[in-house]
RNA sequence: GCCCAGAUAGCUCAGUCGGUAGAGCAGGGGAUUGAAAAUCCCCGUGUCGGCAGUUCGAUUCUGUCUCUGGGCA
């Protein structure tokens, strides 16, 4: 580990629409903390029914750091995240307050914890140009190149898996250095300098969720959620193959305004979005080290953060 | 009432020239290193609508009944 230079810090991690938002905000209301959104889909302006964000009244009682980062036009990462959320915890630490991260973005707090290896940044450029050839050779030669030059990184992706075969190429390409090797190079100095205490409510039964998933996706449309998507699909500059766009429910949405869906299936597919990013969520959490699990929709959630968080003596 | 078309996995359907069946979606499990709310991998026994007949053998052919569409009266 590294050295522990910051004080420690709360994770609340969980499913969507497990509840998450609702605990941390009475958390940071009896203990003194800041918190840091740890969502992928938060970061975005002018996306805030859909991302299920607070509402305004919310981020006012309790600010969160990190929403509202970036245009929809704009790209965000894991490793942009790492940086910015380490400066945001030196910063919350420097006021005697504690860093109260909470989020449903899984590979934001592994990044987090674990660090991530010093590779270059994605490039649209060499992105093109590698789809060129993908679209001309198909992605299983593209597969076989990777294996020439990067063989670690060839055996754990899957031909099938045109994302991460992109990435590997791109790293090859831009560095002339395998992706295998960056992640050999990765030392403990990416270590997180500071303690976790980590909660994530985990849902006993998935019916329910899947339930309040529903629930939730029909009240987002009554509360405009179509019309919030529309202001981004009128704006012309966005394509529903930027990141943003792809985020669960606008995609859907998205593509009912296109003509693509029809109503009804606009809604049917926003739900199952939905529900298969929770279980994806869920998978990360089963075997998360060092966890405090809590129960789905608890009052007693709070008191049982509460004791932990004593007991830690923070 | 008559005619036609259907009835097969939770849903939409394919198929079996007679040897008890398989896709997509849903659902479940897993992976996860600058797109991660992304991307990808694995998982399919179901009285093949009921009953009867032909047959060594019927989900498949025949008859009949029930139900659902559509048409004609």
């Amino acid at each position: 580990m590294g050295t522990l230079s910051l004080p420690p810090a709360i994770c609340l991690m969980g499913p969507t629409a497990s509840g998450k938002t609702d605990l941390a905000i009475e958390i940071a209301e009896h203990l003194p903390c800041d918190i840091i959104s740890v969502d992928s889909a938060l970061v975005y302006r002018g996306m805030d029914i859909g991302s299920a964000k607070p509402d305004a009244e919310t981020l006012r009682r309790a600010p969160h750091r990190l929403i509202d980062i970036r245009d929809p036009s704009e790209a965000y990462s894991a490793a942009e995240f790492r940086g910015d959320a380490i400066a945001e915890m030196r910063q919350i630490a420097a006021r005697g307050r504690i860093p109260l991260l909470v989020g449903g973005t899984m590979l934001y707090f592994k990044v987090l914890r674990e660090g991530i290896a010093n590779m270059p940044s994605g490039d649209q450029a060499v992105r093109d140009r590698i789809q060129q050839d993908a679209d001309r050779l198909g992605w299983a030669a593209l597969h076989e190149r990777l294996r020439a030059v990067d063989p670690v990184a060839a055996e754990k992706i899957h031909p099938n898996n045109p994302q991460r075969l992109m990435r590997a190429l791109e790293v090859y390409e831009i560095t002339g250095v395998p992706l295998g090797e960056h992640w050999q190079q990765q030392q403990a100095v990416f270590d997180l300098p500071c303690q976790l205490l980590q909660f994530a409510i985990i849902p006993e039964d998935r019916a329910a969720l899947h339930a309040r998933i529903e629930q939730r996706f029909r009240q987002m449309i009554e509360q405009g959620f179509v019309d919030e998507v529309k202001a981004l699909f009128e704006r012309g500059d966005l394509n529903k193959d930027m990141p943003a766009l792809r985020a669960v429910g606008y995609r859907q949405v998205w593509e009912y305004l296109a003509g693509e869906l029809s109503y009804e299936e606009m809604l049917f597919r926003g739900v199952v979005a939905t529900r298969n990013l929770a279980k994806r969520q869920l998978t990360w959490l089963r075997g998360w080290p060092e966890l405090n699990i809590l129960p789905f929709g608890e009052q007693k959630n709070l008191n049982k953060v509460l004791n932990i968080v004593n007991f830690a003596s923070i």
